[in-house]
RNA sequence: GCCCAGAUAGCUCAGUUGGUAGAGCAGAGGACUGAAAAUCCUCGUGUCGUUGGUUCGAUUCCGACUCUGGGCA
């Protein structure tokens, strides 16, 4: 058994209602790909799903971790795939359901990070070269070891430098050709990969009222309460849109208002680095809204797709 | 009704000593393989309000008109 069905698209497009609805249709249980909702206390800001919306369908790597903690692709592709073999083993279908496109493709491509801890000394030695000699300096340090990499990677993309650096540290292996070797991999699912999508304005629309509504039911007081549990800027918990803006009216840096606008400007160019992601993916089923206007038309639409692929 | 100021990119505005124009923001496209809601890269043509006039040539100067502010009646 290695049917799996991945249902995805930028946030606010409407994912979770289709996603019990097709849960239902197919008996499977839904795996959360989604880098913030794993965090518990984190459901507000998130538009995490609520018990009664879940109607009863199992749902798997929600509420999983403490903000306080760290949490990576290593990480949830460990846990995916205990899920997945859980799932299977009760004879259901499991659905991916998300937005984190990086996440999707590591579970998707079984793509090998190698086992390594993370380094955590070795980045922040690297960070600090970064802030003190300048961006070039640690890029050069990078071309010295591995050009290819660093012929890829922008000076200004520090993250992805360290991470390059890090990479041929641990393994001695040059991280260009790591990657190159795992863009090659063959899924070893039989899969069907869902991207929902609507158009730009609507869904835009949809993100700047879903931001007002969150603010109406307490993300200032969520956000409080995360403080108080421990909760600080530089966690990784804390760089979720709509926590690191509100953390900033906390410290003063700015109104509520603009705080407020910022998440929305943040959360509509998310979507469109979504969009970006999923066009980017091969094998991605489209489902247009502005085309199938009901959920019943994008289930027969999904059901369809399903049955070709063998996997109801 | 009269006077003054404005009308230029989706928004806020700059500018052209007359040779059809450029910033910020918004926005668009892209990258990404152990921070990914992260991080980074690239992208600026628009009847210069409408309409006459002057001029080889007007978005720029002059007139009228329309609209928007503000002031006086």
């Amino acid at each position: 058994m290695n049917n799996l069905v991945i249902l995805t698209g930028p946030t606010a497009v409407g994912k979770t209602s289709l996603s019990i609805n097709l849960a239902k249709a197919i008996n499977g249980e839904i795996i959360s790909a989604d880098s913030m909702q794993v965090y518990k206390g984190m459901d507000i800001g998130t538009a995490k799903i609520t018990k009664e919306e879940m109607q009863g369908i199992k749902h798997h790597l929600i509420d999983i971790i403490e903000p306080t903690e760290d949490f990576h692709v290593v990480k949830f592709k460990e846990l995916v795939e205990n899920a997945i073999s859980d799932i299977y083993a009760k004879g259901k279908i499991p659905i991916i359901c998300g937005g984190t496109g990086f996440y999707i493709q590591a579970v998707l491509y079984d793509i090998d990070f190698a086992e390594e801890d993370v380094d955590a000394d070795y980045r922040n030695e690297l960070e600090e070269f970064a802030s003190l000699n300048g961006p070039e300096a640690l890029h050069k340090r990078l071309k010295e070891v591995d050009l290819e990499s660093a012929l890829s990677i922008p000076a200004a993309n520090v993250k992805r430098v360290i991470r390059a650096l890090e990479f041929y540290k641990q393994t001695g292996q040059k991280f260009s050709t790591h990657n190159k070797q795992q863009r090659e991999k063959i899924s070893p699912y039989n899969f069907a990969y869902f991207v929902l999508n609507d158009d730009r304005q609507l869904l835009y629309n949809r993100i700047d009222m879903r931001v007002d509504k969150m603010v109406k039911d307490g993300l200032i007081s969520e956000v409080e309460a995360l403080v108080e549990s421990g909760a600080k800027r530089g966690m990784t918990s804390m760089d979720g849109i709509g926590y690191k803006e509100i953390l900033d009216y906390f410290d003063g840096n700015c109104a509520l208002e603009s705080a407020i606008e910022l998440v929305k400007k943040k959360s509509r160019n998310y979507a469109k680095r979504q969009l970006t992601w999923f066009r980017r993916e091969k094998e991605v089923i489209w489902l247009d809204k502005t085309k199938l206007t009901t959920e019943e038309m994008l289930l027969s639409e999904i059901m369809s797709n399903l049955k070709e692929k063998g996997i109801i």
